[in-house]
DNA sequence: ACTATGTACTCAATTTCATGACTAGTCAAG
DNA sequence: CTTGACTAGTCATGAAATTGAGTACATAGT
């Protein structure tokens, strides 16, 4: 009971396909949750039997046709229980962090690579959330868009991603560059 | 397949119990895993079974006897297999992130309490790092022992913990200090 | 001509996770 | 002297998540 929030406020923005819920859900960070396709199909089909939300089929000539979901009624009765609630702790999962803490008993060498290519991961999304905050707030600057704009959940936690983004990717960047040097320096000493 | 590395990475530390395992993971974010206790008993028994750890019971007279873990060699080959293959993407899952998405269409004062909630659970935790990196590094200072210690993977982690806790306290406490000024100024113009 | 990529899904099987309830003894506070 | 908190677990159930495969059509590249 949890997927089923995160996809009612992500169609708060307007109408989604499952597909294009598939794609936001992926990208997973920008929204502080993941999840994989085929659960958002599972999710909307049961939100839809529940009457939160409902769907409408677009038919579509180049393309297959496709169904477009928005909130209804219950559905926004659902997200202020849910919101009104106590949230769960915050869960995270890194199998990279696994790696780096068992580093000293391990071959470096994979985990260097990872957290290069984890750096690279965390500055694409960071330009990527950049643009995201862009086209939200439009000509405004960021200050006067988070006081007078009407909707500015999203991009709340577009601010959220970037700071997790940041950290995760300079944590990448200095952890590798520290690795490295100890590397270097203890084949100096055994030579 | 992947509690089961996080549980392998903390018992490279030394020997535990099931017990303190559970506590450590559900503190989550040190280690970058959260795990329910019940998990890591299953777990535990997996890994026992598999021969990737061994236990060893202590009788104790005081308390209600355990049995503490030990990695087996078989362990660390399944850590090294692990650390050499590809990483899953960070996964991350937030109830509240959630509802600050959702917050332009709710009642924002209970997301209000939790953002404070949430902010001060953050600075506890930084302080709980600083105290669990200060026993790591003993009397050398960061640098120096980031050189020197043969063993830095959890430390390593909980610089990581440290920045995503920081900027965790850091979000909460603007987003929710610019929501309350929202309010402030709406309610201003209503009158 | 072939291959890959993108849109837009569905179905099924399995694995993992999360939840609550239970046992059982010790210790400290009220 | 009783209640609650801490240590140290076990068991069972159900919800949630992951994985893999499959369908179908279109466009774009090589």
């Amino acid at each position: 009971m949890a997927l089923r929030h995160a996809v009612l406020a992500a169609l708060l923005d307007g109408e989604y396909t499952g597909y294009q819920l598939a794609k936001i859900f992926d990208v997973g960070v920008s929204n502080f949750w993941y999840a994989a396709p085929q659960q958002i199909y599972t999710e909307l089909a049961k939100l839809e039997k529940a009457g939160m939300i409902s769907g409408r089929q677009v038919i579509q000539l180049d393309r297959p046709n496709k169904r477009v979901f928005t909130v209804a009624e219950a559905g926004l009765d659902e997200l202020a229980a849910f919101a009104a609630a106590a949230s769960k702790p915050l869960s995270i999962r890194d199998d990279l962090a696994v790696k780096v803490q068992a580093v000293d008993h391990l071959d470096p060498a994979p985990v260097l690579a990872q957290l290069d290519e984890r750096a690279v991961e965390a500055a694409a999304r960071l330009a990527l959330f950049d643009r995201g905050m862009r086209r939200l707030r439009g000509d405004l600057d960021e200050g006067e868009f988070l006081h007078s704009s009407e909707r500015i959940g999203p991009y709340l936690t577009y601010l959220a991603g970037c700071r997790l983004e940041r950290e995760m990717r300079d944590w990448c960047l200095t952890t590798a560059a520290l690795l490295r040097s100890r590397t270097a320096s203890h084949t100096e000493e055994s030579r």
